[in-house]
RNA sequence: GCGCGAUUAGCUCAGUUGGUAGAGCAGGAUGUUUACACCAUCAAGGUCGUAGGUUCGAGUCCUACAUCGCGCACCA
């Protein structure tokens, strides 16, 4: 064993005290809140706070972003936990259905290997365990952050407890009317045969071919020849001029690819008059705005491509040939027949291609399970779930951070379709939806009979995640957990997932509980490199790993980086430099404690002696630090107190005081001085690391622990050195 | 097309009811004093994107524009 002495004559090194650290705190169970009132550090009646960690996909390692956010979430939950209150920072991960079903379904390809020849079963059992790998990772990952979650109370978005919600709530939706199904326009990947949903598309810039085609007397254009077979309606705006002489209704007949057909004039003012002609023709199988365009009118609809991505027998000789193939050769045939007009080779449109599997999205009329948002729920003062939405974020119930992406979340809402849920993917909670026949059974079981048959598909992965702060306190039984915490203190993740996750944790919350998911979202910002690249995979070598910076510098070094300057909705650009620089702010808090530690030697800490004039200016100086950044702390304003607790460190404990007292202690003979400067650096130092403490554990409970004190608790769970509520320093110091 | 954000010292960023511009890093000079060279002291560095407006007073509020980034919609 090294003696204290030994231990603090070297440069602070955190690869040797980190693990052993986390090790202490864990084994205290003080992440645990029912640990903290039962060992008497939290009053019974204390007040609640609590976090849901933001699940970790199972998908592989934890990045920067991750990082980033446990740090944050870990800053707020050491406060409130010294501040005092009974504390919950719940953790878990999420199957993220099809993000992992896709991974795994990528290794196996690298074996030759391809899901339909495992089976359903089988296919699952090896997607189980990948997903269980990622999950131990995630969860080593995490405890390396320093991250003081319960791990007690640690759930997964598809494990019983949550499949058990997720069936709860589906029923309860369906009995409510607000889950239905029906055919619609989804967005069909053919390459991960499921549909997605409009968040998880990508959408990439392409030059394309447009062609420009004789349709009887007119003039179309389209970049996509091959849908174009079922195209009989041929649509114009009403006002336009140039086709004032066509009525609404009005047939022909034109030569078209396979031949003559027989089109309908349709009079539509969705038609821009500026774009192209003016006139286009419609597929409103394969278009969402031909869709809609063709309900209005009761127009036929007619399927072209089929969900491999192949032309149906409607293309004639052209049927079973790939979008690809026959686009070219299509257009060859109205060229050969006189009815191409013209080619533009420049022509840029959008793409919509699947997040996941790059493959590009086919519009398709499908069968398939929505939610309803915007039905009137009797039962909920007959709002729409848009409308619930809409309201807690309106009424300041919830308090979105930085409070400009309240816009966006509006913005968004307003322009809400239908929830698609259903995914034919097989990784995922199952619908729980059994058929007969036409009999249908919605329940939680299996119904008792033969000849009952279950949905194939799967549920939307944001499902499950939206029922997480809840699910997770155990709904949908009345736990004591649930009654406690929640609604939660504060949601804080990323702003990209704001529509994916937060507007349907609110959604289902609302709909479910009559109450909130959350009172505050902190949203923070991306993590990107020091060039200002989006710090991804695809960067390979040039993203920074937390875990090897976290080996270089130490986990306080890089929870400092991620901190000062980094404000909500900003990204963050993380840099080498400045952990390196935040490394040596961990080394001089050292550094200055030892030299605290060799003055104070034999002082009474229980009974310190009185401070002179000057030391009581400096210790007033410090008290006011206190109660500056404890406001601070509690609007989430981590980056300024951060900042404002280093540089205090720093320039006015170490630069000044420090340096002050070396004059009293070593040159002065003034007994009374002398006892003053001592009693000034003790106390100082015991504040700041208390203080410092949410920012940079390891350092400061390291620093604790060889700490002169008889019976002392954990720093982690020791007073915050200022009550807010009573606007005083806490005099435990 | 609609909307949002950013624009402050060489770099990265703070700057919350409008009241004489702040920090870290980098760079410069000096020094090695008994916690620390993973150090100290000192100095230098900004007409706060542009143009107007409101005001006794604007980095902060308003309008327009520019550049960069992002979101949403459209794309026949």
């Amino acid at each position: 064993m090294t003696t204290v002495d030994e231990k603090l004559l070297k440069p602070y090194n955190p690869k040797n005290t980190e693990e052993r650290i986390y090790k202490l705190w864990e084994d205290s169970g003080f992440f645990n809140p029912d640990v903290c009132v039962e060992k008497g550090v939290t009053q019974k009646d204390a007040k609640p706070f609590s976090i849901v960690l933001p699940p970790p996909n199972v998908t592989g390692n934890l990045h920067t972003g991750h990082a980033l956010m446990l740090v944050i979430q870990d800053i707020m939950v050491r406060y409130a936990r010294m501040q005092g209150k009974k504390t919950l920072w719940l953790p878990g991960t999420d199957h993220a259905a099809i993000a992992t079903q896709s991974k795994v379904e990528k290794l196996l390809e690298k074996e030759g290997i391809k899901k339909n020849d495992l089976g359903r079963a089988e296919f699952l059992k090896r997607v189980e365990k990948f997903a269980q790998d990622s999950h131990d990772t995630i969860v080593n990952q995490c405890k390396k952050m320093g991250a003081s979650l319960d791990w007690s109370r640690e759930a997964f978005t598809l494990d019983e407890k949550r499949n058990l919600a997720v069936k709860t709530a589906f029923k309860q939706m369906y009995d409510d009317g607000l889950i239905y199904r029906g055919n619609r326009m989804v967005n069909w990947d053919p390459k991960g045969q499921t549909v997605i949903s409009d968040d998880e598309i990508v959408y990439e810039e392409r030059k394309s071919k447009f062609y420009t085609f004789k349709y009887g007397p007119f003039n179309i254009s389209t970049v996509r020849p091959e849908t174009k077979f079922g195209d009989k309606y041929v649509v114009m705006h009403p006002d336009d001029k140039r086709y004032e002489k066509y009525k609404d209704g009005e047939q022909f007949e034109l030569e078209w690819i396979n031949g003559k057909i027989t089109a309908t004039i349709i009079k539509d003012k969705n038609i821009d008059m500026e774009f192209g002609t003016g006139v286009m023709t419609i597929t409103p199988w394969h278009s969402s705005v031909d869709f809609e365009i063709a309900e209005k009118h009761k127009l036929d609809k007619e399927q072209i491509i089929d969900k491999y991505g192949k032309l149906l027998p409607i293309a004639g000789e052209f049927a079973g040939m790939k979008i690809a193939d026959a686009r070219e050769k299509i257009a060859d045939k109205l060229k050969a027949k006189g009815l191409l007009v013209s080619i533009d080779e420049n022509y840029v449109n959008r793409v919509a291609t699947a997040e996941r599997t790059g493959g590009m999205i086919e519009p398709q009329i499908m069968l398939q399970w929505f939610i309803d948002v915007n039905k009137k729920i009797p039962s909920r003062g007959n709002k729409s779930l848009k409308e619930l939405m809409l309201e807690p974020v309106r009424e300041s119930k919830i308090k979105i951070i930085p409070n400009y992406f309240e816009k966006v979340y509006f913005n968004w809402i307003e322009n809400l379709h239908d929830w698609c849920i259903s995914r034919q993917i097989w990784y995922g909670h199952r619908i729980p939806v059994w058929y007969k026949g036409k009999e249908i059974f919605v329940g939680m079981e299996e119904p008792d009979g033969e000849g009952w048959v279950q949905d194939e598909d799967t549920l939307d992965t944001w499902f499950s995640s939206g029922l997480w702060t809840f699910s997770t306190l155990g709904w949908p039984d009345a736990t004591k957990d649930l009654k406690t915490y929640h609604p939660t203190t504060v949601l804080e993740t990323g702003h990209d997932i704001l529509f994916f996750w937060i507007a349907r944790m609110i959604l289902m919350s609302q709909y479910l509980l009559g109450e909130v998911p959350f009172e505050n979202v902190y949203l923070h910002g991306m993590v990107r490199t020091a060039d200002g690249k989006k710090m991804s995979k695809s960067l390979g070598e040039k993203a920074i790993d937390p875990l090897s910076i976290i080996a270089k510098y130490g986990n306080d070094a890089l929870r400092m980086s991620m901190v000062v300057g980094n404000t909500p909705g900003n990204d963050l650009k993380l840099n080498e430099n400045d952990i390196r620089g935040y490394g040596k702010f961990t080394n001089k808090i050292w550094n200055a404690s030892r030299f605290v530690f060799e003055q104070t030697k034999g002082l009474d800490a229980t009974n310190l002696p009185s401070l002179d004039e000057e030391d009581l200016i400096s210790q007033k100086e410090l008290e006011n630090l206190l109660k500056e950044v404890s406001k601070e702390m509690d609007e989430f304003r981590f980056s300024i107190v951060a900042e404002k607790l280093y540089h205090y460190f720093w320039h006015t404990f170490a630069d000044i005081i420090i340096e002050r007292s070396k004059e009293k202690i070593l040159k002065n003979n003034n007994a009374k001085e002398i006892q003053s400067a001592k009693a000034l650096l003790y106390t100082q130092l015991t504040t700041l690391l208390k203080a410092l403490h949410p920012f940079m554990p390891f350092v400061t409970e390291e620093i604790w622990s060889m700490m002169p004190i008889e019976n002392k608790n954990l720093l982690m769970v020791e007073k915050w050195p200022f009550d807010s509520a009573q606007d005083k320093p806490d005099d435990n110091h």
